[in-house]
DNA sequence: AGCACGCCGACT
DNA sequence: GTCGGCGTGCTC
């Protein structure tokens, strides 16, 4: 009997491919193999999705070289999901699948994570009321997904590991996700230890067969839970009870090329069609969970209000950088004075993500916004305007301040270095280290630094993100946020979101262990209600005034935004391309007499208009109703055919639009 | 996405 | 004279 393979590729083309299948190679063909297939004049990697007995082509068909697997590596599930992943976010099956699977070929058999000599199982834990609760309700099952939501110390892990144990002790697989950053660190041993010989773990620094290796384990069933960052939602376990998704805000969880999916959104489909459970947690939720809390049918919350180990919140104080001079205030650089001569150590955060000039007034901290959007308005070099990169909106930078005529506006920014020449003139015995993401691409130095913080060799530690993120030092006692305000000034109605979420990780770095802990926040913006909210720990207030603020102004979650990014090297091409596609979308979008048809929010180009000699415009499109939006765009793309030169890149419900 | 084919410019 | 840029088209 002749058979007939239908493959998917990892190419952006829509369609499957259909090839013959030696006769020696007959019995061996099933469903989840790879094979080796000659393309055009290249051989590459095809995905079995299905074994046929017929085909009819009006065009020869070639055949297969070779199998690459013994054993399948993928199942129903697996082309299910990446049939629904190419629909939904709009890229092909092959693309789809061949992110899920790990490239290997062969696999490795050296362990993912050297066990620990010293096994810490901590002695059996007495869980707070609140805690038993919370287990008691996800065990339960009423609702599809729950919200863990918590403040940073209520002993949400423990709450994650036991459901864990008890899923896996009524036979159901986990899955537990974790940003890219802990898995290096102390949970993620703490997981392999409770869990011994029953987990596979899965990081980004896994050779593709050691990755290959954790697959099968999973696959075969011989583990029951599987840890890891965002891919890890992809584990193959064919009876999965219990997706864990930790630090739930994270925006690693959100791919960052095609496809672009969002962990969170592949478990939530996963879950449902495997009748398990979602657990998301974190002590300040993405607002998307935060108003699926609220409506509260679909995600139930569940709250951890106190801290197990005791201790209380540190104390926060906002300094109004309008009247200081230097990069550290005084007040900052006084209680900086305090805690060193007291031996304990500071942390000093300063958030350099948003590269973006910004223009404000230095007398008075005014900063221009678009008038349609609640977003600051960019600096754009080359045309010498203010321009919005949502709408559009453009206009010319100004040299006196609107509000208090002030002649000292400007525009601003200043890095990691400065501070750190400035701390140490400030404080020129103390030892002082850097830590950012240039300097932690260097794994071994991004270890030994904070191995040496830990030990107390270094004072005082200035960074990031990564000193934001997770880390715990039981010396801490005060933490400045050199500048709150950077990460107000991306354009971007996540803006606020963002900064009020980093502000209370970075404030949670003080005082976990003791009830000394004090964090300074500076900022020209003392009454932006993401300062004033951190300042007090509301979580709750600033998430009902953000909503509202998005409510009004239609942004998610509200409605769904699509970005399509139009790159080619030709910027005439590229810029007709744009205006082809958003013609195509206007003209489809007129033609929906339902309410809350889309709309095509801007037409412009990127804010990093050029990236690696590719010009980039990107059509923003907005819908309130959801899959209105999505069928759209859909249909666009599908009518659309990109000539040669020009790519389409899809974002669904982006996290950033650069 | 690759990769080949094909057509125009400045170099051994 | 050719090497090589990138625009165009195709891949079961």
């Amino acid at each position: 009997m002749p058979k007939f393979l239908s493959l998917v590729l990892d190419i952006p083309l829509k369609q499957s491919f259909t090839y013959s299948v030696p006769p020696d190679l007959e019995d061996l063909v099933r469903v989840g193999l790879r094979v080796i297939v000659p393309f055009g004049k290249r051989e590459i990697t095809g995905y079995i999705v299905d074994v046929l007995e017929t085909f009819e082509a009006d065009y020869q068909l070639k055949p297969i070289k070779r199998i690459v697997d013994k054993e399948p590596l993928y199942g129903k599930h697996e082309v299910d999901l990446a049939q629904w992943m190419s629909r939904f976010y709009l890229c092909s099956q092959g693309e789809a699948l061949s992110m899920m699977i790990p490239g290997g070929r062969r696999d490795s058999g050296t362990p993912a994570l050297e066990s620990e000599d010293d096994l810490t199982i901590g002695s059996v834990k007495d869980l707070s009321a609140e805690q038993a609760a919370a287990i008691e309700a996800i065990l339960s099952g009423s609702h599809p997904m729950f919200y863990l939501y918590g403040i940073t110390g209520s002993g949400k892990s423990e709450v994650f590991l036991r459901c864990a144990e008890a899923m896996i002790e009524k036979g159901k697989q986990v899955i537990y996700l974790v940003p890219e950053i802990t898995l290096t660190h102390q949970l993620a041993r703490q997981v392999v230890n409770r869990f011994a010989g029953k987990v596979a773990i899965l990081h980004s620094a896994l050779t593709p067969s050691q990755r290959l290796a954790q697959w099968k384990k999973i696959k075969s069933g011989e583990v029951m839970l599987a840890i890891g960052a965002r891919s890890a939602v992809f584990a193959p376990f064919e009876n999965l009870g219990l997706v864990i998704i930790d630090e739930e805000h994270e925006n690693s969880y959100k791919s960052g090329n095609t496809p672009r999916y969002h962990a969170r959104q592949v478990a939530q489909r996963r879950c449902v069609e495997m009748k398990a459970t979602l657990v998301m947690g974190s002590a300040t939720p993405s607002l998307e969970a935060w108003s699926l809390m609220k409506e509260g049918k679909q995600m139930r919350c569940l709250r951890l209000d106190n801290r197990v180990g005791g201790g209380v919140p540190p104390q926060v104080d906002v300094v109004d950088m309008k009247f200081e001079k230097r990069t550290i205030s005084r007040s900052l650089q006084e209680q900086m004075k305090l805690v060193l001569a007291k031996k304990k150590q500071v942390i000093l955060f300063l958030n350099r993500r948003g590269y973006s000039y910004f223009f404000h007034c230095k007398s008075c901290g005014y900063e221009m916004v678009c008038p349609n959007c609640t977003v600051s308005l960019t600096y754009h070099r080359e045309h010498n305007e203010m321009v919005c990169h949502y709408c559009g909106y453009r206009r010319k930078p100004i040299d006196v301040c609107p509000e208090c005529h002030s002649l000292d506006v400007g525009y601003s920014g200043f890095g990691t270095e400065m501070v750190q020449q400035e701390v140490q003139l400030l404080f020129p015995n103390a030892s002082i280290a850097r830590l950012d993401t240039d300097s932690a691409k260097d794994k071994k130095h991004m270890v030994s630094v904070l191995d040496d913080f830990r030990n107390g060799k270094i004072d005082i530690l200035l960074g990031t993100q990564m000193v934001a993120k997770g880390l715990n030092f039981p010396s801490v006692e005060l933490v400045g946020i050199v500048l709150a305000d950077s990460g107000m000034n991306i354009p971007d109605f996540r803006s606020q979101e963002r900064t009020f979420s980093l502000l209370m990780q970075v404030s949670g770095r003080a005082g976990r262990y003791n009830d000394q802990g004090k964090v300074i926040i500076q900022t020209f913006h003392p009454e932006n209600a993401a300062v004033a909210y951190a300042k007090v720990g509301d979580v709750d207030g600033f998430f009902d005034q953000e909503l509202l603020m998005r409510k009004e102004t239609g942004f998610p979650p509200y409605s769904r935004l699509i970005n399509l990014v139009v790159r080619g090297r030709n910027q005439e091409k590229v810029i007709a391309q744009a205006a082809c596609l958003e013609a195509l979308l206007e003209g489809l979008a007129s033609q929906i007499t339902v309410e809350g048809a889309p709309t095509v929010l801007c037409n412009c180009e990127c804010p990093l208009e050029k990236i690696a000699s590719n010009w980039r415009h990107h059509i923003l499109v907005m819908g309130t109703e959801a899959s209105l939006a999505h069928r759209l765009v859909a249909s666009a793309l599908h009518q659309y055919t990109a000539p040669s030169g020009i790519y389409i890149e899809v974002d669904m419900d982006p996290l950033q639009l650069l």
